[in-house]
DNA sequence: GACACGTGGGA
DNA sequence: TTCCCAAGTGT
């Protein structure tokens, strides 16, 4: 299997990714945020968080002593939210336990909450030079179509086939340059040559021993997954408005959007309110009908974890998409009101 | 093992 | 439009 992991090296090193943000450190904290971040995630969503992230929490310091607010005020919008509860958690595990400093032993790390198996060898093989491996997504689809594996990608025991495996592939005696080439190589692998659709057996440095490819299954593997019925659901969310301020209540921490602002929600719709249109947010496992009702005559029902904020103070918040969304257009009916009321 | 957990990109 | 799913982890 070495002379796989060496194929890689060379193979990332002439046609791999290079100069992204993360890719020009060696410094573990910044490498554990952009693994976080970087979770079912794609990189062109991450890369303005990811500078923004560091700028205002440069170090593990900075982010242990931050509130949980401020740090999901700068997660708002990239989703997955407990990854951010997590890397504060973690953060300050990483003060109060290591000392400030990421251990370089991937179980040490993956002890760290929201950094499990494959984002802690990432950590230690571009930190530390660990010969240790990844086994994300891309390392799967690869896999399985190196082995011609009949199987789509997921579950626990193939998780268990493929890591033995995958721990094969690197020698004990790669060298910390080598580590990082080969870690990033099966990543840029998987999302330039080796890709879910089209793959490019034509500029595949591994093709030659490739199952798949020699099956000409490349195009078949890995397998589809079942299709299951998301369902829809549909929410109220009520705005009470107060002229330029309005209320906002903090979710509870788990749960769907946990620890974020959002508006109160009802079952049903309530009396005197504005109805403003209905939109569709579409989550991975269920789409909500959301209705946002517009309330300007009443107080809001329940005052325990809420807050005024003015709108523009709002959109600096902890808020998920669909609540941003509904803010910048009554900021913009405002707007508008304003502009009528002059004329 | 199955499911919860966000959002946006690409086909 | 609709569907799949991306540098996964926690429960």
């Amino acid at each position: 299997m070495e002379r796989f992991f060496q194929q890689i090296v060379e193979w990332q090193l002439a046609n791999g990714r290079k100069g992204l943000p993360w890719q020009e450190t060696a410094d573990p904290y910044r490498i554990w945020l952009s693994e976080i971040m970087l979770q079912q995630t794609q990189v062109s969503s991450v890369i303005a968080y990811y500078q923004k992230f560091l700028q205002t929490f440069p170090t593990v310091y900075a982010l242990a002593n931050a509130s949980i607010d401020e740090v999901l005020a700068h997660w708002s919008g990239l989703g997955y939210y407990a990854r951010a509860r997590n890397l504060h958690k973690a953060a300050q595990m990483v003060v109060d336990t290591f000392d400030g400093k990421f251990p370089s032993d991937p179980n040490l790390l993956a002890s760290l909450p929201g950094v499990g198996q494959s984002t802690a060898n990432a950590i230690a093989a571009f930190s530390y030079g660990v010969t240790v491996p990844i086994l994300d997504g891309n390392v799967k689809r690869l896999m399985i179509r190196y082995l011609g594996l009949q199987e789509s990608v997921g579950g626990t025991a193939q998780e268990k086939k493929l890591w033995p495996i995958a721990i094969n592939q690197v020698p004990a005696d790669a060298t910390h340059r080598e580590m990082i080439a080969y870690t990033q190589g099966v990543m840029d692998m998987g999302n330039l040559v080796c890709k879910r659709t089209k793959p490019q057996c034509q500029v595949c440095p591994v093709a030659a021993s490739c199952q798949a490819y020699h099956a000409n299954q490349q195009d078949e593997l890995p397998l589809p997954k079942p299709k299951k019925t998301v369902q829809t659901k549909r929410a109220y969310l009520c705005i009470y408005q107060n002229k330029d301020q309005i209320w906002l209540e903090k979710r509870p921490d788990s749960g769907i959007w946990g620890g974020l602002w959002s508006f109160p929600e009802e079952v049903d719709v309530i009396e005197a309110s504005i109805n403003l249109p209905v939109f569709t947010h579409v989550f991975t496992h269920f789409k909500l009908e959301i209705s946002p009702l517009l309330i300007t005559n009443m107080p809001p029902k329940n005052t325990e974890n809420g807050n005024w904020f003015l709108l523009e103070d709002a959109l600096t918040q902890g808020v998920p998409q669909p609540v941003r969304r509904i803010i910048e257009t009554i900021a913009a009916m405002q707007q508008d009101y304003r502009l009528q009321s002059q004329n």
